[in-house]
DNA sequence: GCGGGGACTATACAAGCGTATAGATTGCTG
DNA sequence: CAGCAATCTATACGCTTGTATAGTCCCCGC
């Protein structure tokens, strides 16, 4: 389940227990959520008392912050860093199996889940980028590139989430190299061939279409369907 | 945020105070995550006492086993009803939008980032429709279908966690009808075309040749990029 | 050498959690 | 009407949580 192990790293213990307390909770966060991971744990894991990380951050919030900030920073700059470099072209392929990445990826979308303002501008970041990229590259005809790119961002920041059913799927954990090469090459083929036939695609708009303009099922509409076998309802007195 | 307003519905009062709080609970547990939806709040939603959840479900594990089973035997016997009275062609579009359903989805994709067996299973359960599906309509050329498929499924639940940030970017809640209209309309080009240009794809495709020969670098490899660049490191004395 | 301040620990406290238990209420049945 | 079982409430217990506080250690400038 870890993905850098704490301690045996030998360059772990040479950083100071500030940037220490950080690492490790950039972790648990991203493995638990911010409720799951409590400041004992993050102390334990860390080889500090819990009463240090109040001393350096003042608060679980503020830990979280920095958190937040951190792996913002960091990320800009590897993105900085590999624009810089070359092209996006395989770039992006290369980011996605790098680990730094990979933990800010996998903070980032847990945090998405729990709720955070990092959170946020950073998907919304993210679906600029995509709307900006999607209308450049305008290959995609779609009508709504917003849309598109949040849908995008979305179901790619939701994968990460469900790696661990992925990986049951899978039977081989997708954060190692044979797994994740599993996955990375279904992303491929899903993202390079249309799911939908031509004429699947064609109901599915017509049928959008008809949606669009008589008034869609409401959630105030009970018993439609699947209900009313069970004993729910009160008997009549 | 709330999906089906417990108080107001005239249904809900005569709901027995069992199915009062099972709904309570799948709703909660839905919006706010297994740790996030407390019994009492549970209870004070549905109007009983905690004591009465403890009498009825034993504990909050077996509340939880409860909305499972329920919601695992409410979706079923909708897909039954679904493909009994009509193949699938636009079922699947309309059960997208069916307000049970899609709290049902909600549901078990929170269940999926918490853990449950349930959980599991349903993932399961709709990677192998999923990869059914696929090689029944074999019009998408993959090497993998069963990565494909559960690809396919991750991202469609990971979606469901995501949908206050879709809202977000999208300036309308993805479960008002306008919001969802414009988000399924997204899905149907996304599904609809190909993303990556055959030129990308086939780079993509090479580079994961080149990935699947060597070793791809692995998680205890740090500071190959954006770091060393904060004072972390601890002063040598 | 000697204050002084940052790093760090140990302990305690209030709040919220799931859970347990005792008792009140209700409705059915003999 | 008595009795019993099911339903439901009120209250408390133990545990874990984040937080607060007091105190110790150690390096560094004067």
């Amino acid at each position: 389940m870890t993905v850098t192990p704490p301690v045996g790293d030998p360059a772990f213990e040479d950083l100071t227990a500030r940037a220490r307390i950080r690492d490790v909770a950039l972790r648990l966060f991203a493995e638990r959520g911010i409720e799951g991971a409590t400041i004992r744990d993050i102390a334990k894991e860390a080889g500090v008392s819990a009463g240090l990380i109040r001393h350096h951050f003042g608060s679980k919030e503020g830990l979280r912050e920095a958190c937040d900030t951190h792996m913002l920073d960091r990320m800009m700059r590897i993105k900085e860093d590999a624009v810089l470099r070359g092209g996006m072209g395989d770039a992006g392929l290369f980011m996605s199996v790098h680990p730094t990445v990979l933990l800010g990826y996998r903070y980032f979308a847990r945090a998405m889940v729990d709720g955070s303002p990092a959170a946020e501008t950073t998907f919304d970041h993210m679906v600029d980028l995509g709307e900006e990229w999607l209308t450049a590259h305008g290959q995609v005809d779609t009508s709504d590139p917003r849309a598109y790119a949040a849908v995008l961002v979305a179901m790619q920041a939701g994968l990460l989430m469900m790696h661990d059913h992925v990986s049951r799927a899978l039977g081989a954990d997708v954060f190692t190299p044979e797994g994740s090469l599993r996955m990375i090459r279904a992303m491929v083929d899903f993202y390079s061939h249309a799911l939908l036939s031509p004429e699947l695609a064609a109901q599915a708009q017509a049928v959008l279409g008809q949606l669009g303009d008589q008034q869609p099922p409401t959630a105030a509409e009970p018993g439609s369907a699947g209900e009313g076998a069970d004993d729910d309802r009160r008997d009549p007195h």
